[in-house]
DNA sequence: CCTTCTCGGAACATATACGATTTCGGATAC
DNA sequence: GTATCCGAAATCGTATATGTTCCGAGAAGG
């Protein structure tokens, strides 16, 4: 009996191939996506291929056009600055939402992320550090109750991380101040502070990244 | 010269006609959607309608199973209020941003349609109400200058429009209160008041609706 | 030397065809 | 009468084929 099963749609087989090679960074903005080479590489026609490059287009990580094929998206700076604009009202309410539902050990576990983000600051490396800071974040917003803004959350993280190199390269001096705010947003949830004042000091620690990085010295 | 000048690609063609009868609920939620007649409704062959329904199903219109179909996405009562919850947060936001760049005229506007969802409180029609409803918050929202949040926006009232009847059909009381929240917003607006005040009136004034909408008497 | 036109290849857009899977109704066994 | 099994119809999943559009290279003309 030949194993004739596809577990997986051969669609979604391509889809999460071409998502990981783009938040890996494989496949970099601007990267154009050839429905044909990736439909030899993956041995599948272009059919599958298409609808996965499709689905990723109205996520946004994909720009198509016309009778001229996908690329991945690229960002201008403004668009990179709104994209941190929102995600930081998208992930400062729920790392609101979450706040109330968070445990003792949860805190602990963020603590301890923290202090590899704070070990990583001596032989800096801006693409480790937003890695462990992503999960940083994750600790905190992840108990969000609500899916649907978690869903947005994770959205905007996934575009960030495949569309652009770590903040960090460019303003490496904001990750001291970050591991600092990280600890003060640690002590507001275990004071058990106002959700709202959890929401705010999220959304104000990632505005602050993007003030900085349009602070930065040199705006090549 | 025969014009065979797709203008636009079928697949946009699909895509916008699902997505016009969805929102216009002529596609009710749980909607079989059958790639076979859909194609041959629109004269087509079913790949482009296979790729219009994937976008739809990334935007979460759709829900897709395998081997199965496609369906307008139908939503419990608890995805309802978690959409709702979404929406307050990021229309919040967008209007708190957009409060410092609304003009007088703007405002005028504004007021003229809350005043046309003051006349419709007599003879009450839930579903025409929450159309002149959105329109009002749009009048507010739409001066937003980022893109993606105002994206996040537009397509959390596409969702909700098409997914399920007027809220204002379970809790036609609270039509009233939102008319004077309305004027409420407007006054804050007016008066120049910080747009973080702003954005919690306008998240707050959803959030009421969907806490009326669950304190609501007939839990059938 | 620069501009413009033309042509050919590369890539996309869509149609058609076929195989695979699910679903559902009816027949059969108990 | 009910449960189970089987088979046909419906529908999806994918491959292949063909037409169309775009883009760049190279030739022709100014």
């Amino acid at each position: 009996m030949t194993d004739t099963q596809p577990r997986v749609s051969k669609s979604t087989l391509a889809y999460d191939w071409i998502h990981r090679r783009i938040t890996a960074r494989e496949f970099g903005p601007g990267y154009r996506l050839v429905l044909g080479d990736i439909a030899r590489e993956l041995d599948m026609s272009v059919v599958p291929v298409r609808e996965a490059i499709r689905r990723l287009e109205a996520e946004g990580l994909v720009t198509f056009e016309h009778n001229v094929g996908a690329r991945v998206a690229l960002v201008d700076q403004s668009e990179y600055v709104f994209a941190m604009q929102t995600l930081g009202v998208v992930e400062g309410a729920a790392t609101g939402l979450a706040a109330p539902h968070l445990t003792e050990e949860d805190l602990l576990r963020a603590e301890e992320v923290n202090q590899r983000l704070t070990a990583l600051l001596d032989h800096f490396d801006p693409h480790q550090f937003t890695r462990v800071n992503q999960e940083f974040h994750a600790v905190l917003f992840e108990r969000c109750e609500n899916p649907h803004l978690l869903d947005l959350v994770h959205r905007g993280w996934t575009r960030l991380s495949g569309l652009r190199d770590s903040t960090f390269d460019f303003v490496p001096d904001r990750s001291r101040e970050s591991v600092k705010e990280h600890a003060d947003i640690i002590r507001l949830i275990r004071d058990g502070a106002d959700p709202l004042e959890v929401e705010l000091a999220a959304r104000n620690h990632r505005w602050r990244t993007v003030n900085a990085y349009l602070a930065r010295p040199h705006h090549e």
